[in-house]
DNA sequence: CTGTCGAGTTAACGACCGTTAACCACTCTG
DNA sequence: CAGAGTGGTTAACGGTCGTTAACTCGACAG
C-alpha cells in the first residue's frame, strides 16, 4: 500500500491540476492544499513532473486493468460493451478531476512518462475496439478506432455537464453512449 | 476588418495554446511564431490574457451567431438539429485547435472575459436545447441540457481522434451525434 | 524637409517558479 | 541513552515569465 501522504498529495494535485492546469499550479500550491509547504513534496516525489507522471500512469493503468477484468468476465460482446461503458462511467463520475487531467495534461509529461501513458491508453482503446468490431463487423479498424475515441469524448464530457442527479447522469450517459456506438449506418454521407 | 497582424497573432497563439496550454506558452513563443519577438505583441493586445480573451470570445461568438443563422433558416426541428450538428462539425474539423482551447482555457480568463464567454456559451447551449426539446418532449430541461452538453463532448472529441479522412470523420460524427441525441429511451437504468 | 505616428527592436525590472541546501524534531532500534 | 532515518521547516539559487521603458526606423501629411 502506498504511503498515505503520497496519496493525499496525488489527490490534492489532481484537484488543482483539473481546476487550473499543470502549469497554473505551483508546488507551493500543492503543498498548501496538503497542509505542508512547498519543498516537503520532494520527500515523496522526485519533482513536480513525477507527480503528474504517477497520476496519469495510475489513471491509465486502472482504467485498463479493470476494463480488462470486466470485459473478460462478460458472456457476450454485447455484455462486454455494456460492462466497458458502465466501468468508464463509474470511473468518470467518481473521479471527474482525474478525467480532466488525463484529457489535458498528457503533453506536459516527460518523454518516458508520455510513452508509458500512451501505451496504456492504446491498449485501453484496443480493448474497446475489439469489442466494438464484434458488434459492428461493418467497420474497418480505423473507423472502429475513431468510433471508440468519439465515444470516449462523449463519456468524458461528464465533468463539464449540467447538474442532474448522479443516477440520472449515469443512465443518460449509458444510453447515449450505446446509441452512438451501436448505431448501424442507414445512410451514406456526401 | 481587423488588422492582419492581430489575426496572425491570434492564429499562432491558438495553435500554441492548443499544443502546450496557456501557461505553457510564453509571449516570446507567440511572438516567435509570428516572426516578431515578445514585447511587440503589446502593440496589438493589452497583454497575454487579452489574447486569450479575444480568442475565446471570438470562438463562442462565431459558434453562436452562425448556429442561430442556420437553425433559423431550417424548415423543421429535425432539419434544425441537423443544421446545428453540421455547423458544429464543420467548425470543429476546420479549427481543431480552437476547439481544444475553448475546452481547456476558460479558467485562465480574467473575470470579465469569463462572464462574457460563459454567457455566449450558455446561449449556444440554449439554442441547442430548444431544438432538442422539440424533438424529445420526453426530456425535462435539465436532462435536455445535459444531453446537449454530452453531445458537445462527442463532437468536440474530433481533435483527439484517429486519422481517418475528413469526409469519413464528418459523416461518422454526424451519425453518432444524431444517434446519441435522438435516441429515445427504451429501458430504465438501475 | 519636418514632424508625427505606427510598429518594431533590445534592455531591464520585479515576481514567481522548481529545486536544492541546511537545519530541526520525532520516532524508533540496539 | 546514543544515533540513524523519516518527514518536516526556512532560506536561497538560477531561470523564466509578463510587462514596461527607451529607442529606432519607415511611411506619410503639411
Amino acid at each position: 500500500m502506498a504511503s498515505s501522504r503520497r496519496d493525499q498529495i496525488l489527490a490534492c494535485a489532481a484537484e488543482l491540476f483539473a481546476e487550473r492546469g499543470y502549469h497554473g499550479v505551483s508546488v507551493h500550491d500543492i503543498g498548501a492544499a496538503c497542509d505542508i509547504s512547498g519543498p516537503a513534496l520532494y520527500r515523496h516525489f522526485e519533482g513536480k513532473t513525477a507527480i503528474l507522471t504517477d497520476m496519469l500512469v495510475g489513471i491509465s493503468g486502472e482504467l485498463l486493468a479493470e476494463g480488462r477484468r470486466r470485459a473478460s468476465t462478460a458472456g457476450s460482446p454485447d455484455e462486454a460493451l455494456r460492462a466497458l461503458v458502465d466501468w468508464h462511467i463509474e470511473f468518470a463520475l467518481g473521479h471527474p478531476d482525474l478525467i480532466v487531467v488525463q484529457e489535458r495534461e498528457w503533453a506536459n509529461l516527460p518523454i518516458d512518462g508520455r510513452t508509458a501513458v500512451r501505451s496504456l491508453q492504446l491498449s485501453y482503446v484496443d480493448l474497446w475496439v475489439d469489442v466494438v468490431r464484434q458488434l459492428r463487423p461493418d467497420l474497418d479498424r480505423p473507423t472502429a478506432r475513431a468510433t471508440v475515441q468519439i465515444g470516449f469524448g462523449l463519456l468524458n464530457s461528464t465533468p463539464h455537464s449540467a447538474r442532474i442527479s448522479s443516477a440520472a447522469m449515469r443512465s443518460l450517459l449509458e444510453r447515449m453512449a450505446l446509441a452512438a456506438l451501436l448505431d448501424t449506418p442507414l445512410e451514406a454521407a456526401g
